[in-house]
Parts: C-alpha cells; structure tokens; sequence
DNA sequence: TTAATATTTGAGCATATACTCATATATAAT
DNA sequence: ATTATATATGAGTATATGCTCAAATATTAA
C-alpha cells in the first residue's frame, strides 16, 4: 500500500475495490457542482419557488404568498438560486419577475418527485 | 382578497399566477421529502458516497480510503443515508457491506452531473 | 477470557443556513 | 422633490450540519 501513505493511514480492505470507486467517480469538479446544485433544491422553501417556477414566472410578491413567508425571505433565497443559474428575472417597471434559465432543474425535481410516490 | 386574510398579510399582485402555482405544487408531504432527498445529495462527501456505491458495494474503510475521510465521518454520513433509505449494509462477519437501496438516486445523479457537464 | 478488527455512537465545536428586522435601492406616480 | 411600491441587502440570531475525538459495540481470533 505504497502508494497510499501519503494520503490517508487507514487500511485498505479491499484496495482493487477502492481504485474502481476512484476510476468510476472521476467528474472532477463536476462533484462539487453537483452538490451545490441539489444543495439549492434541498430546502422546502426553495424546492417550492422552483416548482411554482416550472408553471411560469412569478413576482417576488406572489411568490411570497403562495409560500406564505415574508418577502425578505424570498428574496434572500432568490438570490441564492440566481447565484447558481438556477432562476432569472426581467424587470417590468418596479415588479421583478422570476424564472428558471432552463428545463434541467424540471427533469430532476420530477424525477425526484416520481421517487417519492414510490 | 378575504380567503388570504389570515394567511398572510402581504399584497397579491396577481392572484391568479399564485392559485395556479397553489393547484400545480400540491404534492403534499412529497415535497418535505423531496427536500430531504436533495439534501443528502447536497453535500459532496455523500454525494461522492453515493457515486462510489453505484459502482458496487463497499465496506466503510474503503469509503474512507476512498475520500480520504475518517472512518467515523463515512458512518456518520451513512447513517443518514440509511435513514433516508438510500443505502443497506449486509454484514460479512466484522464487516459491513454498504450499497445502493435502489436504482432511484443513480437516475438522479446521473441527470445532475449531465447537467453540471452542459 | 483477552485482544484485535470493523464500525457505531455521543459530545463538542466551528461553520453554514434560513430566517427576522431594519434599512437601502429602484421605479413610478403625484 | 416627495411619496409609494417592489425588491434587495446587511446584520443579527437560532438552529442545522459535518467534522473530530474519545468511548462503546460487535465480531473474530488467540
């Protein structure tokens, strides 16, 4: 096991076993992403603004009572699925109306959902 | 707006795009659920758990070795995995075999690192 | 029984999260 | 300019998260 003092001192049972996981498992920073991205759909609030999203676009208000939460609220939580390219928005006077970017997050929150009705 | 009342105190722009979102996102406990499938994806530790077992089984010193994590962090983090159902062990005298509970979360992360890939 | 291996568990801790509240910004109307 | 509306933002806070470390449990071997 020579080649693994370095990095940690644990034995290894089934080394051949671990060298396939780090073959398979090779995406990189994709992980990462990855994590993040399902990070962003793993609190309710969130998770709901993204579906009420997927029927069409919404104000911050609107969104704020179909969730009943406070605006702020939204808002905060906006911006963090704005940060990950997950929704966008177009200004029409005062009103700022949110949408998603893409069709990516639609397939995954259905897959998702289809799970959990068994 | 009297049904609101009681609700929520804020102003409706339009009512109408928060009913449709309110008969569209009726999935009931399934979106606390779905939350909480996101979530154990959403860290990358488990993530990279979850992707080394689509792989086949492992036992909880390779997973270590593996993420160059201890041993007691892997079985923290598959003991929420266990709970949510993602993954079972089967024990083989002193050790345990962990893997996938079903071929539902491969789908999942399978879509996601697509994604992430553009 | 004793000791060794494999894993789990609980406490403690540093950081992240999701909110509230007050304030700031941007647009529109007066 | 002033006011009102719609949203954003920053600070503060309570809770959740993900780890470490020490100790407990389970299985096997001596």
């Amino acid at each position: 096991m020579q080649e693994n003092e370095d990095r940690c001192q644990c034995r290894i049972i089934h080394e051949e076993r671990v060298d396939r996981a780090r073959q398979y498992v090779r995406h990189g920073e994709a992980i990462e992403a990855a994590a993040q991205f399902f990070k962003a759909l793993a609190d309710p609030t969130r998770l709901r603004i993204v579906l009420a999203l997927e029927e069409g676009e919404m104000c911050v208000c609107d969104l704020a009572a179909f969730l009943a939460v406070s605006e702020s609220a939204v808002s905060h939580q906006l911006r963090g699925l704005r940060q990950l390219q997950i929704v966008a928005n177009r200004r029409q006077g005062p009103v700022l109306y949110y949408r998603l970017v893409d069709e990516h997050v639609r397939r995954v929150t259905a897959l998702a959902l289809e799970h959990m009705r068994e």
